[in-house]
Formats: C-alpha cells, sequence, structure tokens
DNA sequence: TTGAAAATGACAAAACGCTGACAGACCCGA
DNA sequence: TCGGGTCTGTCAGCGTTTTGTCATTTTCAA
C-alpha cells in the first residue's frame, strides 16, 4: 500500500514516514509542493498526507488541482493547531481527513487507514510473495505458514524488500532506511545481514542484483 | 482506557478523577476549557466527560468545535440541575448522553461505561484470547474460569494488550496509556509490570518481540 | 581471465529485556 | 492516628541476543 507524504518539516517527515513504515506502508516522501503534486498526479497513491504550508505550491493549491484533475485518492490533511480556515478550506478543497499538529504518530496511522478503508481500498497489513507472508501488524514472517525467527535488523530488512517487491533497492537505500543516520563508508553491514536473513529463509526471496542491490520478486514474475 | 474529564468544580473533579480511577480508567482532569479543548484535539481518548459552565471556554463551544473536527469519541455532559435548555443543546452539538448533578459517582460510571460500549468502541466487554478470559464491565480476567488477582496497573496492562490482540504494541505505547501523566524517559517500569503480570498468569499470554514490543495473539492465530 | 562486488565466519561490544530488591506512596482496619 | 499490607516505580545486575566490523573466500560480469 503506497502512501504519498508531502510534508516540508523534515523532522515530521521523517518521523511520519518511520512511522508508516512500520506500519506497513510504503512511503514516497516529498518537502515540495510541485514535486508532491506532480507525484500524485502520475502515480498510484492509495492515500495522500499533504500538509497545508507548503514551499513551492501551497498545500491547497496541490489538492484542489488534483481534484480538478480527477485524482480521488483519499487525502488527510495536516493542519497547525488552531487553524481553522485552513481546515474549512481543505475540507472545500476535498481533503477526507485532517488532523491538527501535534498529533501522535498512533492517531496519525488510525485516522490514514480509516479514510483509505472508506475509499474503498483496503488497508492490508499482509504482503504475501510466492509462500512467504509479511504480517505487519504482528511483525511476523511466515513462510508455508511456518513463523520466521527474526531479529528486529533482520525483520526491518525483509518488510523494506517485500513492500517494495519487484523494484531493484540499492545497498545504500537499504542502509539508510534500517538505521535512522547512519551513513557510513566502507560497511558491508547490509551484505552481512541479507545473509543472516537467507540463512534462516528456506526459500530463495532476496534476490542479489549485482552492482545494483537486491530485490525481492514473484517466483514467475520479473523485472 | 483514558478519560478526558473537564470540569471546573474543584471538588467534583476530584471525585470524579477518584471514582474513574477505581474503576479502573485512566484519567486527565482539566479544570479549563480551553486546555481540556486542546488535550481532547489532541490526544487519544475513549471518551470525555464535559461540564458545561466552563472558564476559559464553554463547553457547549468545546464539544462543537471538537465535532467540527470530527473528534468522534463520546461524549457525557454534565449539567446543572433542571437546566434543560443546556442538555437540548448539548445533545445538538453532538453529546452522547448527559447527567445532571448531582449525581451518584456509580451513576456516572455506569453511563460512561454504556456510551463507550455504545460508540463501537469496545462493544463486546468480553474479550477471549485462547483460554483466558477479559471481562472489562468486571474489570476481571479470568485463566480456565478461574480469576487472577491482578493490580490495577496490571490489569490495564493486560487489558490493553487483549483489546489489542494480533497487534504488536510498542513499549511506549504502553506506557503512554498506562499513565496519565507520560513522563518521556528511559524506564524499564513496563518491563516490570509485564514480569509481574506473567508470574500471575499460568499461561503465557504476552509474548516479548525483543525490539519491537509486546503482543498478546490467538494460541495458534495467524493471519 | 580478472578485479570488483558480494558472501561468509568469527568476534567483541552494545543493546535489550528479565529479575530481585528496595523504598516511597497509598490504603485500610484497628 | 497508628501500623501493616499493597502497589508501583527505580535501580543494579545478569544472561542472552543482536549487530557492526574485519579478514577471508567466493562469485560474477565485463
Amino acid at each position: 500500500m503506497r502512501i504519498l507524504l508531502v510534508e516540508d518539516d523534515q523532522r515530521i517527515r521523517q518521523d511520519v514516514t518511520t512511522a508508516l513504515e512500520a506500519a506497513g506502508f510504503v512511503v514516497d516522501a516529498e518537502a515540495n509542493g510541485e514535486e508532491g503534486w506532480f507525484l500524485g498526479d502520475t502515480e498510484t497513491y492509495a492515500a495522500a498526507i499533504l500538509d497545508l504550508g507548503l514551499p513551492g505550491m501551497d498545500g491547497l493549491t496541490v489538492l484542489k488541482r488534483w481534484r480538478a484533475e480527477g485524482r480521488d485518492f483519499p487525502v488527510l490533511v495536516l493542519t497547525a493547531r488552531g487553524a481553522w480556515a485552513e481546515r474549512v478550506e481543505g475540507i472545500d478543497a476535498g481533503a477526507d481527513d485532517y488532523l491538527p499538529k501535534p498529533f501522535r504518530m498512533e492517531e496519525l496511522v488510525a485516522r490514514l487507514r480509516a479514510i483509505i478503508r472508506r475509499s474503498g481500498g483496503q488497508a492490508n497489513p499482509v504482503v504475501i510473495v510466492g509462500e512467504t507472508e509479511l504480517d505487519t501488524r504482528q511483525m511476523r514472517l511466515t513462510v508455508r505458514g511456518v513463523p520466521v525467527n527474526l531479529s528486529p535488523q533482520e525483520y526491518r530488512l525483509v518488510a523494506y524488500l517485500m513492500l517494495h517487491k519487484g523494484r531493484v533497492v540499492p545497498q545504500q537505500e537499504l542502509s539508510e532506511h534500517l538505521q535512522s543516520v547512519h551513513f557510513e563508508r566502507e560497511s558491508n553491514a547490509v551484505e552481512v545481514l541479507v545473509g543472516r536473513v537467507r540463512r534462516k529463509l528456506p526459500t530463495a526471496l532476496i534476490e542479489t542484483r549485482r552492482g545494483f542491490g537486491y530485490i525481492v520478486n514473484e517466483p514467475d514474475g520479473s523485472s
């Protein structure tokens, strides 16, 4: 389930991204209004989270344009505390729900799930690839129904790859997502991690694309 | 189960808080309307108890604002004796029930439970996981029909986990829900609590997901 | 064939959660 | 009001798991 997040505050963007990914969503995070609008216009999302105060293009404008073009994915609007006018405008512009800052991550996730469900999509917390099943609610990976005992880091790795299945994920992207502020120069931490995960899995889930990164794919699929 | 109480009368506020805590709720008590509104707007509550005559911001206004923003937790309104007009207004503004002062604490608690249940939050007062049964009405946990003697805090822990069964609950979320005043600091209070509960239970109900949190699951269940 | 990329095994430090002990707060009955 | 019991958070210690690094070997694509 792919979510578009448009939020200029670096800190909030990071926190929300982390929380959503932990909740099993795939997140495209964007700081700039113009860029965000473009993504929402060209990509397919289950929902969008939109901050109203944005550089580039104002959040309200972004929302209005989407709606004007017939993009009907649900949109959750983030507003500053007490900004009544904004909220009303947001609803008028076609927002499905709004959340005043500051908010709790837990609530954000709950509301997001709510609007997705309401919109007919289903916020399914389970990702299936071949015989492997990832349950993001239970944070558990099972192969042929048998649970696999993974360490936190290992779980995050598999979860990230599975949530991005069908796409080659560069090593650097992985290491960025596995530890927030952890840019290494020459570390093979990811390789070691992949190795450990593979040893625990009875099937060949993670494929290596030498020189590019790793990918999790449907058994038949190709890319 | 967390309740917001907005009531300016110091005495009543104290009494109600005591009664609710005795009934197993976690209470955030607030005297000022503005502050109460803010809390209801930003925090997550199972229900709110709202006095209509408030300093700062009138109770009705508080309620209307919550509803205008889509806060749909149930609200129990306290009114002065014989103030019929107020009650009608309260209902119109989105109150779920009202209680004229003076009232008996038992009745307050009963009505509060009623509106929480009615709100669909927890329609069923009984949650069953394997051989363990949680009766939220009696605030009792039984295993194979045998009641388990739990302290209030221990009960809340088990109740929260059981009400969220099948989902990994992070430690932080637990401590947020177990304490009305939440001090963000590193403490192993939750771990200690979990340990105490486990010692009292004959079965392995609470599972640890190292690095993530705790989870209560159906014995066989995987989804 | 060859050199870079990836996999592997070993290791030590760090992180994490569990436990027992303890002390202050609180409650209740005498 | 006093005294004992309960509840709850803190702390330090402990064992286990986790994780990054390094050295080395293997693999792969040009």
